[in-house]
DNA sequence: TTAATTATGGACTCATCGGTCCTGAATCAA
DNA sequence: TTGATTCAGGACCGATGAGTCCATAATTAA
């Protein structure tokens, strides 16, 4: 997944492939069937665990600080660090993954998908949340802003790979945010 | 440079450029020295026409309107209907580019930075030009507002190529340009 | 110890990639 | 009409892509 990651589909080879995960031709085709399919479930993993992580660590810091919105600002604080750090110009898989793949791979197509699906249903909840709580402005849509706070996410990461300088996606970040108030 | 455009630059091969444009394989080379620098060239005509006829749009559509606010807002329209049409999965040249090759490629990096740079500098007079108006808030950092009225586009762009569908785009365009509020 | 399973390395196929080169046809200026 | 230039077409090149196959080595189970 990190080989895709950080080099896109097209552009990792099987040699790429093998080497990263130090198995031989013969056992990578045993495995995993191929290219295609090891990215395929790739997708998979990558909503199965850090998607459904991401979910979980929004709910659960939404506990521990007492505030969703407060959450909120911390997840996109880590990744505007992360962004900014070494290593932050491999943007977000999904998202990198959508603008590569998504028009011409209607399997992977159907997983990008369902990822930033389960990225926004967690802001969905969390706004939900933030809405009781009352720091979360109530008139709004709940929908509607978690919509545009994936939407912020993925231009976020897509300027970070332009120019990854923090203080410029702090900008970004904070002003994404304002949408909540 | 709508070949690289609609399958990426990994994904276009020769055969597909010089078919789309009628030319010979020789004629191809003779003319444009090779694939990178014709992705090179059309990156630079890119910045030169695209963007720049964006950037007079958005200003003389101000004058027209008087208002910056609403000529900002009618760009917007513009991109959330080109994203949900047909034919709107393509995305932003930039912006796909910049997904794709910016991390590989530091000629063409270099050309993606300046593009959208010219773009953020386009939003960039038009919020001065109403906050003078007084209808964008005066309160606000107008290069930070253009960089998120930037990155929104973007982020925009990449969730059109998830999911085209022009409710929703529309739920975020709206949303992106609450920050002028 | 032996039999069965699993993993490995490398040779191999076939297609396609970007790119070169050369020949012959078309175009055009004088 | 002629001579120079431009263009098209296709043969050709080396490299590399994904994927197959098989013989052998390592592991495991009985």
């Amino acid at each position: 997944m990190h080989v895709f990651w950080k080099k896109g589909y097209e552009s990792t080879t099987l040699c790429d492939l093998i080497e990263a995960m130090g198995l031989s031709k013969s056992s990578f085709y045993d495995t995993f069937g191929g290219k295609n399919e090891l990215f395929i479930a790739t997708l998979d993993w990558y909503s199965d665990t850090v998607v459904a992580s991401f979910t979980g660590q929004l709910r659960s810091r939404s506990a521990a600080l007492g505030s969703a919105r407060a959450a909120i600002t911390e997840a996109f604080d880590m990744v505007v660090e992360a962004a900014a750090g070494p290593g932050g110009r491999r943007g977000c898989f999904l998202g990198n993954c959508a603008v590569e793949v998504s028009s011409s791979d209607p399997a992977a197509a159907a997983r990008i998908r369902a990822g930033i699906g389960a990225t926004e249903n967690a802001f969905h909840d969390a706004i939900l949340t933030g809405q009781d709580q009352g720091d979360i402005a109530a008139g709004s849509d709940p929908r509607a802003l978690a919509r545009s706070l994936t939407s912020s996410l993925n231009g976020l990461r897509v300027m970070a790979k332009v120019n990854p300088e923090e203080a410029r996606l702090r900008d970004i970040a904070r002003l994404a945010l304002s949408v909540l108030d």
